[in-house]
DNA sequence: ATGAAAGCGCTAACAG
DNA sequence: CTGTTAGCGCTTTCAT
């Protein structure tokens, strides 16, 4: 059952373990006829490299971690799908972790009794504190990803939640909203991101001379479309009265789109919304959404050079970078001033 | 930078690696004064067992492989997190596999020239065929899911597509449908989920006297909500004339709802919509998706005790076993009868 | 350019 | 119940 070894490849090929481990490494300094010989005997043999002995050998694991809440959730599916393919380009592979959204899932993760596994890790926490995330001095590097506050000594990479809310909601009032409410933060405890998005949208109604109304914010159970949904209709019975809604994330957008298709409001002509995240859902809600898209390819990129060059010894303090977005512009909230 | 070894933990109690290791693992036989003497040194020093270490010890790497086209569709991703979650039950953990939806990543996948990464694999091809897979000859156990057929050779486990796809269908015409379409099947080479789905349909709509008529298909460009959207609206176009439609999945179903709106037909007053998979998705869209339910969490663990026994040495021929799935009933295929 | 031997950190016989 | 020792398969000085 077990397979061959380097000794084996070794023996067969009439020459030492080393010569065939260089040849398995492409070593350049091989003689063309003796690699052609030791990969005769590998091909012969159908041997494979034992990563984990290598592993062993060197202490390098070729491993990161990249965890969040839950895979489920679009956002971070195109994350780990993005993550799993841009990995290779850094020798790489990936290891998903997830959290399940809570703080037990968080700390486990931190506190993981194993060592050994990976050589790193991109956490995206969405509980913990930032001190505590920060006394917690893990085994191995980690970088933050996200709008939690993040620790001073610690990497982070992330958008920028208020300009970009600014922009999503100044997007609106050029295309001539002005009733524009916010929807799917945190009924209790709110969340950072919640809390940067709702201040940039707060600070583009005030910089165009448009009160913000708290009662223009409608918070909802759980980030789920269906308890948006829910929100939004009951929102709806009390009065609410917008011409526009900035949502937190596509998935409550949904849940919007849902409420106010169901009241018969038409969108984008008597109400435009707009998305977060810019999932592949929401080029095919109908109508089509309106949504800020983080350019999650930079950002894990990025997140990738900082946490190589922890793993490679750089003990510096906390680098804090913003990885680029833009407003994906569709249907739901086009540029063209509303009739 | 490195961490304190089994040996060091060993020193610091004054006893010998083996009793350490035995408190490590929890081995039965210790007595609780040393277990205790043991864990305090193992606190003093911070130890992490090296789980590297203890796989070339052991030759059990505690992963499983799962591999399928890419994660951020919704229904592979709900698998891996069902998979991610559900492994810990067996004492495992799950390493991720992207083959891009393309032969070329299912055959780098399968020829994989790494060993010891993972003591099996769970593995959705939906390229390559089952002989090109049979003969591939890993080194590893697999278990096959999903509705390509799969080698005698091999084991595999799928819900039954034909039934189920029988039982959406005969839900619509007891719902008084006739004129039931289907969509989002392939334009070129037919998949065998395709084939299958098809089939039942067929099979429903003969079973209840009404005819199969191929123009009532609708295959399209790409598995892609989008791009079944265009292909429904050019459909409608040249007179498509439907009062129900199954759809391949949900995010066929999703691009049809998308289409019917665009023209202003009413689901499911006017036109009935079933989609398949049962994504968080479909409970969200609007109206929210009549859809097939497979039993994920019971497919997963199935496959993995086939595949547990495999790794265990059981080397009979193939199983092929079905895991159950419902039919989840929502607005847009309702069960009273239409109007 | 190639060979010999000493680890990497842990487990598993086998003793005691 | 605890200690000793020989691997697991590979890399890596250090010679040659």
């Amino acid at each position: 059952m077990r397979g061959p070894r380097l000794q084996d490849v070794a023996e067969r090929a009439g020459v030492s373990m080393k010569t065939v481990s260089n040849v398995v490494r492409n070593h350049p300094h091989v003689s063309a006829a003796m690699r052609e010989r030791v990969q005769r005997a590998i091909d012969e043999l159908g041997y494979r490299p034992n990563v984990v002995a290598r592993r062993l050998a060197t202490g390098r694991t070729g491993f990161v971690a990249v965890a969040f809440a839950d895979v489920a959730i679009p956002y971070f599916a195109e994350l780990a799908h993005v993550a799993s393919r841009r990995a290779r380009d850094f020798d790489y592979r990936v290891l998903l972790e997830e959290t399940d959204d809570t703080i037990e899932g968080e700390r486990a993760l931190i506190a993981s009794s194993e060592a050994g596994l990976v050589d790193g890790m991109l956490f995206q926490p969405s509980k913990m504190s930032p001190s505590e995330i920060a006394q917690h001095r893990s085994q191995i590097p980690i970088v933050l990803l996200g709008e939690m506050p993040a620790p001073l000594t610690m990497d982070h990479v992330m958008i920028d939640n208020v300009a970009a809310a600014r922009e999503i909601t100044t997007h609106l009032l050029d295309s001539g909203r002005r009733r524009i409410g916010f929807v799917g933060h945190e009924t209790t405890s709110l969340s950072e991101t919640s809390r940067q998005r709702i201040l940039g949208y707060q600070e583009a109604l005030t910089g165009a001379g448009v009160r913000a109304d708290p009662r223009m914010l409608v918070a909802t159970a759980s980030i789920d479309a269906a308890d948006t949904a829910a929100a939004v209709r009951q929102a709806l019975s009390d009065g609410w009265d917008v011409d526009a809604v900035v949502c937190r994330d596509d998935l409550a957008a949904m849940g919007t789109l849902r409420a106010l298709h169901e009241r018969g409001i038409r969108v984008p002509e008597d109400v435009a919304v707009t998305g977060w995240d810019d999932t592949r859902l929401s080029a095919v809600t109908f109508p089509s959404l309106t949504s800020v898209s983080p350019d999650v390819d930079a950002l894990f990129t990025r997140a990738m050079e900082l946490l190589l060059e922890r793993i490679a010894g750089y003990d510096g303090a906390g680098r804090h970078e913003i990885a680029p977005h833009r407003i994906a512009i569709r249907e739901s909230a086009p540029s063209i001033p509303a009739p």
